[in-house]
RNA sequence: GUGGGCGUAGUUCAGCCUGGUUAGAAUGUCAGAUUGUGGCUCUGAAGGUCGUGGGUUCGAAUCCCGUCGCCCACCCCA
């Protein structure tokens, strides 16, 4: 093999694009339906915006991204999530003076990280995700997550669980850091090596370990929502609030930390236990302190991402049909070069009118055109010879049932004849 | 970064342990089975530097070593 994808990459195949195409417009009704529109922003930004936001502390900027000088010397990154980029985006812009909330959305935004990959896992995945700035209500956290459930749900999915917690605000969070931190130095000996280190730089993600010592150990610590602020508290009752009231069903996870350090309040994940070891189908939250971090001023925002290809490979272990592309509703051969072009001629009538046509570019007979047609779920085909030409008419044959029909040889007849066109 | 599995036609794989004439199957592609009509069936054709480099041997897809690649799991995350 001459070539190959770079490692951790993949190729969307002409035979598999449906897929994406199913997701893509399913998700675009939704988030038209709840009031978000798209946004897009670009796969380099400069190193130091994900530093900031991201967090240096966190394993995706330590050593997972995709860093590179460019020409002029700036060191460029190639974007390991969504968010910061949107931020950036809305702070440059000054959409802050705008009328508030503002809530954006971003699809098959390219999104990089170095690692080893895996089912679910790649280099380069594509992520959907969602932004609501200026909305501090708890129901915008609801709204959010209501949209991510709708998703999944239309498309399909069952056995999804949302887990959710609350990591408190900068006011409440030190109490608790104070008090996890305290907790774990009781138990320095029996964490494991990466937990000790993270024990100094942030010991929240402890809690994310799979270790099973440190599971253990994990059990009896302190929770997040017996130390956060009254504010905060009110806050994750009332987004419960909303979610019972739509009927959305949620479990309480005081292990849920997440991995990026912008994350205020809320967190939350979709998981299942049908997508195989990467059961994260989309993870978000809150990050009330992002847009000041990045320059802007005080501005609240909710939001999550999930990965298509995990989305899809998800789908695909669950067995969910996505619907087939519609074949096309005409199929014109000519066996000659009048004949052809008068094939040619026609489809060009036809596809004016809206139908989807299609003729013979490869110079096959009249059995493997007709072959061809099987096999491509043609649903009519035409066969133009030199009788056909001269007398300007000629059969059309349906292909469900073998019947064949008369037409006259122009696009608004055969038009007629296969009937109301299924592809405007 | 750590651990395990695997690299043979376009695709899915057999053959390897117990080295031996032109490396097989299925599927897909193309062509035929009386004149211009598909799906089923039958026949035929094309398609492979056996990942790659070296070693052992009279002889290597097969045994040994290196190397590259892919997959899966851990970690982390979508």
């Amino acid at each position: 093999m001459a070539y190959q994808a770079p490692k951790g990459t993949r190729d969307v195949t002409p035979a598999e694009s449906y897929r994406w195409q199913y997701v893509e417009e399913l998700i675009r009704k939704t988030t038209a339906r709840y009031g978000f529109r798209e946004v897009r922003t670009p796969v380099i930004e400069h190193t130091e915006l994900f530093l900031r936001s991201v967090g240096d502390t966190t394993d995706v900027v330590q050593k997972e991204m995709y860093t590179f000088n460019d020409k002029g010397g700036r060191s460029i990154t190639l974007k390991p999530e969504g968010t910061a980029g949107t931020v950036r985006m809305f702070v440059e812009h000054g959409l802050f003076a705008e009328t508030m909330p503002l809530k954006v959305y971003y699809l098959n935004c390219p999104v990089f990280r170095y690692e080893r990959p895996q089912a679910g896992r790649l280099r380069e995945h594509h992520q959907f995700g969602v932004e609501c700035f200026g909305a501090p209500e708890p129901s915008a956290d609801a709204e959010v997550i209501a949209m991510a459930w709708d998703i999944f749900t239309a498309m399909g999915a069952r056995d999804l669980t949302v887990k959710l917690n609350s990591i408190g605000c900068p006011k409440c969070r030190d109490r608790y850091q104070a008090a996890l931190k305290a907790y774990l130095a009781a138990h320095r000996d029996e964490l494991c090596e990466d937990c000790q280190v993270r024990l100094e730089k942030n010991p929240l993600r402890v809690l994310d370990c799979k270790v099973e010592s440190c599971k253990k150990i994990n059990t009896h610590a302190p929770h997040t929502m017996d130390y956060v602020c009254d504010e905060c508290r009110t806050h994750m009752d009332k987004l419960r609030g909303y979610l019972d009231a739509v009927g959305i069903p949620y479990e309480m996870d005081p292990m849920l930390v997440r991995g990026l350090d912008y994350y205020t309040r809320t967190v939350f994940e979709i998981v299942s236990g049908a997508a195989g070891a990467q059961g994260t189908l989309c993870g978000g939250g809150r990050y009330d302190g992002l847009v000041r971090q990045i320059g802007g001023p005080e501005v609240a925002a909710v939001g999550f991402g999930l990965g298509i290809e995990r989305l899809l490979l998800y789908l695909d272990q669950l067995g969910v049909e996505v619907p087939k592309p519609e074949p096309v509703d005409v199929l014109i051969f000519g066996m000659g070069d009048g004949e052809r072009q008068k094939a040619f001629e026609l489809v060009n009538g036809l596809r004016k009118l809206g139908y989807a046509a299609d003729t013979d570019h490869v110079g096959r007979s009249v059995k493997a055109n007709f072959k061809y047609a099987g096999k491509t779920e043609a649903k009519h085909v035409l066969v133009i010879g030199e009788s056909e030409l001269t007398a300007g008419k000629g059969n059309i044959k349906v292909m469900a049932t073998g019947e064949q029909i008369e037409v006259s040889l122009t696009a608004k007849d055969i038009a007629e004849t296969i009937g109301g066109n299924q592809n405007e």
